[in-house]
DNA sequence: AAATCGGGGAT
DNA sequence: ATCCCAGATTT
């Protein structure tokens, strides 16, 4: 890029996109702090979750962990308490090491220094680029979806976006965008610009401040096909069976291994149906593999249908009744069924949980 | 480069 | 149904 390309997209589309963003911006909770901690903490919670999931978690979150000593001197349950329906679980653990490591080693405090940070769980292009410039106004570029997809439009970049080159070439592009001083406001006017005006599906081009430079709209039929991106292949579906175990007035609960999906998270026991094996057996198997009981079906409670990244399940749940046998207590326990409500359960099982405390079972 | 890792919203 | 969302890490 010539200094004299610089100076026209400068005038051309930095300085209208800064302007339109002071007008415009949402008044989000993160954007009324300087807090390079609740910024961290925003961040990571936007990590592929939308706005309207993070803001009520976001402020449970800062009640309880108000400062990086108090998440690194906490326990990793009660992080994952909190962070219990939002997804994404490792986060959360990221979160609290990278909390301790801060604590430890570099006096409580988020370092302004990307390798520094760079060296901490959690923390990865996206999430450096942008606590660097939207916390401490330093001009590191913080590309996220919104971005990619912004600048692909702006610049007509028909490459797949997935591939390394497509993102060195987008990165490149912000990094000499940069405005000295204005890191932090850029970084979230850019982002703020790619989720309200050029959408995914029907951007606002008519409204848009950058219209006129904009290579996507000028020269193309439809600026929605930008960005390129290759697609994922399609979705598995498994069958799962879990047992919902009374014991008087307490259930039984299994904790889920770290390094797992839903990993940390507690959960009704249960597990995959093997081919040519009723739910049922295969409810009344896992019960004794993760548990280590034996247990009769009752009846069938419900059957839940969900969707994951990458595949999809139906979890069938039964009422059952405690036969024999003692509990694998490093796994597993039985709770009162007052205090499911003190377990990190997924949304899933947060919702038999609720049944179960309503007289289910 | 591709797979893994949740849940919700928009179309 | 499919894609997308203020992505990072592991394989």
């Amino acid at each position: 890029m010539t200094a004299d390309q610089k100076k026209r997209l400068k005038k051309g589309l930095v300085q209208p996109i800064l302007n339109w963003y002071r007008k415009n911006k949402r008044d989000l909770p993160w954007r009324s702090t300087r807090d390079p901690y609740k910024i961290w903490i925003s961040e990571i919670m936007l990590q592929q979750t939308q706005v309207e999931q993070v803001i009520p978690y976001y402020s449970r979150f800062l009640n309880k962990f108000p400062s990086i000593n108090t998440l690194a001197r906490s326990d990793i349950d009660d992080v994952l308490k909190v962070w219990a329906g939002m997804g994404y679980y490792r986060r959360a653990r990221y979160l609290h090491e990278a909390a301790i490591i801060m604590a430890e080693r570099h006096d409580s405090k988020i370092p302004s220094n990307y390798e520094l940070l760079a060296a901490l769980p959690g923390f990865g292009p996206y999430t450096c680029g942008s606590v660097l410039s939207i916390a401490y106004n330093l001009p590191y570029p913080a590309i996220d979806g919104n971005v990619t997809r912004l600048i692909s439009r702006l610049f007509k970049i028909e490459s797949d976006i997935t591939r390394t080159a497509a993102k060195r070439t987008i990165e490149n592009i912000v990094d000499n965008l940069i405005p000295m001083n204005k890191a932090s406001e850029f970084s979230q006017a850019l982002m703020e610009m790619g989720a309200t005006v050029c959408k995914s599906k029907k951007p606002k081009c008519q409204s848009c401040c950058c219209r006129k430079i904009c290579r996507a709209y000028n020269e193309m039929s439809n600026p929605e096909i930008l960005p390129i991106k290759t697609k994922k292949k399609r979705n598995v579906h498994f069958h799962i069976a879990a047992g919902i175990v009374r014991n008087g007035n307490t259930v039984l609960i299994s904790k889920r291994p770290e390094n797992v999906i839903l990993g940390g998270l507690w959960e009704f026991p249960g597990g995959k149906k093997e081919k040519k094996e009723s739910l049922g057996a295969a409810c009344v198997r896992e019960l004794e593999s993760k548990t280590g009981i034996s247990a009769k079906i009752v009846r069938p409670l419900m059957s839940i249908k969900h969707h994951y990244s990458h595949y999809s399940i139906t979890i069938h749940f039964f009422c059952c009744s405690y036969s024999s046998g003692r509990v694998d207590t490093s796994i597993s326990k039985w709770v009162k069924i007052d205090d499911l409500d003190k377990y990190a359960f997924s949304k899933v099982h947060q919702q038999i949980a609720l049944k179960i405390r309503d007289g289910g079972c």
